[in-house]
DNA sequence: GAAATTAGTGTACTTTTGACACCACCTTAT
DNA sequence: ATAAGGTGGTGTCAAAAGTACACTAATTTC
């Protein structure tokens, strides 16, 4: 089989070349609000002007040989030493003028090697639980830590906009899926569960309906513990464990 | 700010290089059962003897300055003339071993600029009455047709996977969305209605308790019209109309 | 020991879900 | 004309799930 010149007849194998990256909102929860991890983009050690360096969420290209999955999960390590937390693709995100804003244009320049080149990004969102994860910056990220939802500043390129359709779909998948565990520690009180509840779906739940709920949801175990260092009366603990 | 060369400090700065293409899954229903429609890789006209090329999902490469979901429309219409319909992205599928049957390289070979470049994929789910869109194959699509979801045979690429997961991420969203209304002719029966939920959720349904349901669905309206031409009682027309 | 704060508990009503069986109407074959 | 085959069309009851609602208990701080 030769290779035919085929241009004329087939429209739209005109060559187009992107690079390909991985955006990871990660989702953690301190037992009272929703935050997100973020980084700053500047390499550890730099400090620049505030003004100068946009907050952005975990993400960097694809390497050539790499699965997206791999790479959400080895970008989201690299940047800021989370390891081995549960990771889910949601969306791409491919508008051509995801890169508008002139810093983001001169971060590319400075960090990447064909800044002018297309980029389309997969949106991985991710669960935490804030008390166990400690985020670390590192590569390019001279900060990583977590911020309030409601305090989200504006980001670089698209970012605000891949945050709010994470969001929106770990409402989805909450209400369906045994995800919501993944952002209680270990160890948590019914009033942390219900309030993580409320925080995701964004509406107050009945208490007493809550917890008939929870009493019949499979993998929900009391702890022989009780919460310590509360100024008020100290709550069981409870523990999630995978049911078969 | 000036282009300092960070390739040491930022580990994954390496340069990589994607083609990107958009794949269709379409799913059709005839009053039966539920198609996908499938396209033959080859020019109008070709006649390749049949295990030589295989049947594919229509997609094709993003276009340089194009957004994704524009892309999807493009494609289809362009492979199938099937315009305007809903599509909705679900996955992108990025495995680095997409491609790795020599019939595909080939035909990679023949219709794509560079046929060596890794490709990843952003699927897109749509859903279609049957009755409503006759597909006409055009450009490097020499045929175009419906296919039984059970009989659709081993395809290009990673198709097939990419069939399985449209048709998952189809059923979670009918049970939430009014997406189903999609797949129905605009005139359907009760039957065909529930026909179609059983086929999609994979189970069967009480038809008394799927009437009590639609009965307080907004939108299901009854028409002043019967079925024709069937050899058993005429069934009681009704259309879908867009709630506010 | 009073005040503040969150934990923890049960009941009655409404809504939803699920199981279940028969007659009606149309076509075709005799 | 009538019988047979096939789909259309209908209601009831019981169980489960959802929803609204108010008070006492345990702990800390002052």
């Amino acid at each position: 089989m030769q290779n035919v010149a085929l241009n004329k007849t087939v429209p739209n194998a005109s060559a187009a070349t992107f690079d390909l990256s991985v955006d990871n909102v990660v989702f953690g929860f301190d037992g009272e609000k929703l935050q997100v991890l973020l980084i700053r983009q500047g390499l550890p050690g730099e400090d620049m002007e505030s003004d100068r360096f946009h907050m952005a969420v975990p993400g960097d290209l694809v390497l050539p040989e790499e699965d997206l999955d791999e790479a959400a999960d080895r970008i989201l390590s690299t940047l800021t030493s989370l390891k081995g937390i549960y990771l889910k693709q949601f969306q791409a995100f491919g508008a051509p003028d995801r890169v508008f804003d002139e810093k983001d244009k001169e971060w590319l320049t400075r960090f990447r090697p064909n800044p002018d080149r297309r980029v389309v990004t997969i949106g991985y969102y991710s669960l935490v639980s804030i008390s166990e994860y400690r985020p670390k910056p590192s590569s390019f990220a001279s900060r990583a830590e977590w911020c309030p939802l409601e305090d989200v500043p504006r980001l670089a390129f698209d970012h605000n906009a891949i945050i709010e359709s994470g969001l929106q779909r770990l409402r989805e998948d909450v209400l369906q899926r045994n995800i919501i565990f993944e952002l209680l520690p270990q160890k948590f009180t019914l009033g942390q569960f219900q309030r993580l509840h409320e925080i995701i779906l964004g509406k107050s739940l009945d208490k007493r309906n809550f917890r008939k709920n929870v009493k019949r949801m499979e993998g929900v175990v009391p702890l022989d513990e009780k919460q310590e260092g509360v100024l008020h009366k100290p709550a069981q603990l409870y523990t999630y464990r995978k049911p078969d």
